[in-house]
DNA sequence: GTCCGCGTTTGATCTGCATCAAAACCCCGC
DNA sequence: GCGGGGTTTTGATGCAGATCAAACGCGGAC
């Protein structure tokens, strides 16, 4: 694990200026809080493609606010392979599965580039005495459980059109939060791992995009993705009655 | 929603003294806030098998305590089919996850004759004004990722035996938790809950079950289980490799 | 520029589970 | 005891997606 504390010289703004404080901050807090975000801010990791941030049965050290990059969170399982069970990208929260035990249950791996803030524990717990932080931790947890839940819904029920379809429009809703486009972006991950993500095969998922393609409901030239008819996608999973 | 108060003349001790405060309460509380727990106990709501607890979409208006009884939560899919997310028995806690928006995101079904300790939501707010209780949420809802997580990740990845093997050591895990055997219980949900949950059909669940007993290491007589051979189970993970 | 390695696409075949079907079983009420 | 509806088991068949295989494209090293 590669983790340095932030080249001073890339310094970015305290928590409160940054761009990102309304995602990885949502809610409206009190004025007399907000001094305490700065303590959040402090310290910076970057980390490298293939880097992991947080490693399953590790020792949980602090909660990660993703400032720059993509990560893929990957439960390991018995055999030795592992299954990708979320994609997160600037703005998400992570590590918050440490909460329970105090030992993280996930890895946590760099897709790219990425920056990363990171909140100690102690000044985490510091944070969590205040009603309004603790509460929007509570919320960041349980909105994590019902996309969880959701996922797992999805991989029990769905055909691999609808997982596809579904995984574009997830991708489409995740840029467009961010301010982009949520017609045209980039899977900044490889085929193979929105397979794992998806349960699928990587042949399957370059197949069904194919199949898309050919449709004119989407346009794909590797990572780029244009959709040309999101209710054509949506429709899909619909079809499943 | 049959939700009424429980009859006083069956009405059990407050949660300080009931015998699942260790589950639904498994830290250790400094004693100045042993004296809230009460607070948790007053309201009792009794179910009948198929009576809903809380509905998808709908308000939070508490948090529940299984006192006895078993029920399942549901996500709703686009189709109007529902998906089984989790199954909760004695002493497990529910509704957690509409602390992320106030609306529940799942269904919650009795399997059979329930009663259930409600947490009224404004209660349940005071209790969170102390740390210790606050952290202790935060590890349910930690937990309850983490688990989420493992059975997608079950989902995406295991074959239909594999499915099936987790399923009965999840079970049998279940029940000594609570001081049952681990080796001889009740599937308390029907073939057709049990294929839902694991994204298979009930067929294959039961074929799969009559397949473990072709080759003992399990005995199935309807809804009573007997493991005769644990390690062939959990052996049976393994060789995913 | 060329070369190499990996990711991706596309094709051909195979298989595990779904689907369709029917019989057996079980729980309950009568 | 008997009858009936739902649940479970078991069997026969079909298909979606896995697996095996090969060609293509692209980005980085040099």
């Amino acid at each position: 694990m590669q983790i340095r504390d932030a080249d001073p010289a890339t310094a970015e703004a305290a928590c409160p200026q940054c761009a990102l404080n309304k995602l990885c901050f949502p809610i409206a807090l009190p004025d007399a809080f907000q001094s305490l975000l700065p303590l959040a801010g402090e310290k910076r990791v970057r980390l490298a493609r293939g880097d992991l941030l947080f490693r399953a049965s590790h020792e949980q050290t602090g909660i990660y606010a993703v400032k720059a990059g993509f990560l893929k969170t990957c439960v390991p399982l018995a055999d030795g392979q592992s299954r990708i069970v979320g994609f997160q990208a600037t703005g998400d929260v992570m590590g918050l599965d440490g909460l329970g035990t105090g030992i993280h249950k996930t890895d946590a791996i760099a897709l790219n580039r990425c920056e990363i803030c990171v909140i100690p524990l102690d000044k985490f717990e510091a944070l969590l005495d205040h009603p309004a932080e603790s509460a929007h931790v509570r919320q960041l947890l349980a909105r994590e459980i019902t996309r969880v839940e959701e996922h797992a819904a999805a991989l029990g029920t769905l055909s691999a059109k609808q997982r596809v379809a579904t995984f574009l429009l997830d991708m489409s809703a995740k840029w467009e939060d961010r301010g982009y486009s949520r017609t045209a972006f980039v899977l900044f991950m490889s085929r193979k791992d929105i397979g794992n993500f998806l349960g699928l095969t990587f042949e399957t998922v370059s197949r069904t995009l194919s199949y898309f393609q050919a449709k004119h409901w989407i346009t794909v030239q590797g990572k780029n993705v244009r959709i040309l008819d999101l209710s054509a996608l949506q429709s899909q999973l619909a079809r499943a009655i």
